[in-house]
DNA sequence: CGCTAAATCCTGTATGACAGGTTAGTAGCG
DNA sequence: CGCTACTAACCTGTCATACAGGATTTAGCG
């Protein structure tokens, strides 16, 4: 078995017994094995939270409490705490126990960065992601959205057609726009999605975002808009697919392409 | 500032000037503000990634190299490292250094995953957006896969026209046939989600495909994989489109339903 | 010049300690 | 008796050191 080292185990507490037998039980939300002692304990915190049914809020067991059941060392359970939180699950902080936490975008947003990173992908193919993704995401809202959602998806259009000659904020409320369309879906994962998409378009291009909602079209970018908003309102998933298509076509791709031909990694 | 621990630093070698001025300057790659020292660590790999290009295959310095450089301890750079690793930038293993890894789907299912867990997503959730992502995708290589994409398809399907008696591999071939249409849209990132969507079917229900495979309709599915193959061929998205609707209509929402109806988190 | 074996490098893990933030319990005050 | 302020216990962030054993490189031998 893979785990002969704890090597200098100076408490035979018996507790082995139990590490060992998770490591072979040990099935992750799915499927894992165990190589280092790390992942065992990833594996055997998943097993707690499944089982406790913990939800976001409630705190993880203390790092010390953790080393002492599972018979590792703490900076073990430092290294999957760690492997955790980067993955949204847990949130660190000193003082306080690990947290679990709602999810949101930034661990996606960071997972696709790293491709972007290393040269695997590049902005064109996040934007054309992105794209096919709203498209099908107003179409969701447009079949489910409900009075409430109409409301506020009114109330922001509304406040937008007020904002033409403030580019920063109307980009803010674009922003909010599309996130209020993803939770219209009633599907948390597009929600999800979006948010990572917002994070990445952030990193990667600010200013041309600003310069994007400087654009002097901006009122045809404003009828688009209230297009998809119409749509989404009227219950119409087809005309709301197109109009959401049209924002992309005609806004975004032509505005921001530019920025993405010159190809700069960073 | 907040990193006023280093308390009993027992090197005033001036690497901290560095190190502090790699705190403010550090923008990961994006933004980021460095609280804990770990965080720092990242930010400097971050930035050792993207100023010296460093692809799959490349190798990041040593953990003890990297501790020296930055004038923090080895298991703070381990800390980062995981957290890295986690995010799928690199992989660790035993005697080798960190190795920079081509992008997979592991870490986005591991992310969605945890949404599962903690009862944030459903299985529907996954399902509904899965169908979304993969009518898109196959518009979009209706429109762009070469011909040595057409003939990988052909392939594919060709052969699993004489697997309907072999469940396992008639599943394995339907996994292959989704990846290959993927790659045919040129764009990486649908490769990526992909993957993470087959790792988190995977995970959460095995013996639903196989039972699914193992359904007697199965004629009718083999069908649909075919015009689906066809209509990308012929370079007709909206058929593509249309076609891969009715499959998942079809066949997963259908036979999948019945599992899903449960409502069992774990 | 090629192959094997030893030296070196590097990761996985453990121990123990201490600074400083958090939380909860307790004691004192009104 | 209830509320507030203080203290004690708990917990995380980080450091230094040490050693087992896999990986890699180097050096020596055939």
């Amino acid at each position: 078995m893979r785990l002969s080292w704890r090597q200098h185990d100076h408490r035979g507490t018996g507790l082995e017994t139990k590490a060992d037998e998770a490591v072979d039980g040990g099935a992750r939300t799915g499927g894992a094995r165990a190589n280092g002692l790390v992942d065992h304990v990833i594996d055997y915190i998943y097993r707690h939270v499944a089982d406790e049914r913990l939800r976001p809020g409630a705190r993880l067991p203390s790092e010390t409490k953790l080393s002492l059941t599972l018979g590792v060392s703490r900076p073990v359970v430092r290294e999957a705490m760690r492997t955790l939180a980067a993955t949204g699950l847990v949130e660190m902080a000193v003082g306080k126990r690990a947290t679990i936490v709602p999810v949101d975008g930034e661990m996606l947003s960071r997972v696709i960065g790293n491709a972007l990173l290393t040269g695997q992908a590049d902005t064109r193919n996040i934007l054309e992601m992105r794209r096919g993704i709203e498209i099908t995401m107003v179409a969701l809202a447009a079949e489910r959205r409900s009075d409430e959602d109409a409301a506020d998806l009114q109330g922001i259009v509304r406040e937008m057609a007020t904002k033409l000659g403030n580019a920063k904020r109307y980009a803010e409320l674009d922003l909010q726009l599309h996130a209020r369309l993803a939770r219209a879906t009633g599907n948390p994962l597009y929600t999800l999605l979006i948010d990572a998409f917002r994070q990445l378009i952030a990193a990667s291009m600010q200013e041309g975002i600003e310069r994007w909602a400087a654009t002097p079209e901006l009122k045809r970018v404003q009828d688009l808009h209230e297009n998809i908003v119409a749509a989404v309102v009227a219950r119409d998933p087809g005309a709301a697919a197109g109009a959401m298509a049209q924002h992309f076509d005609d806004a975004l791709i032509k505005i921001l392409a530019p920025i993405v031909a010159g190809d700069p990694v960073s």
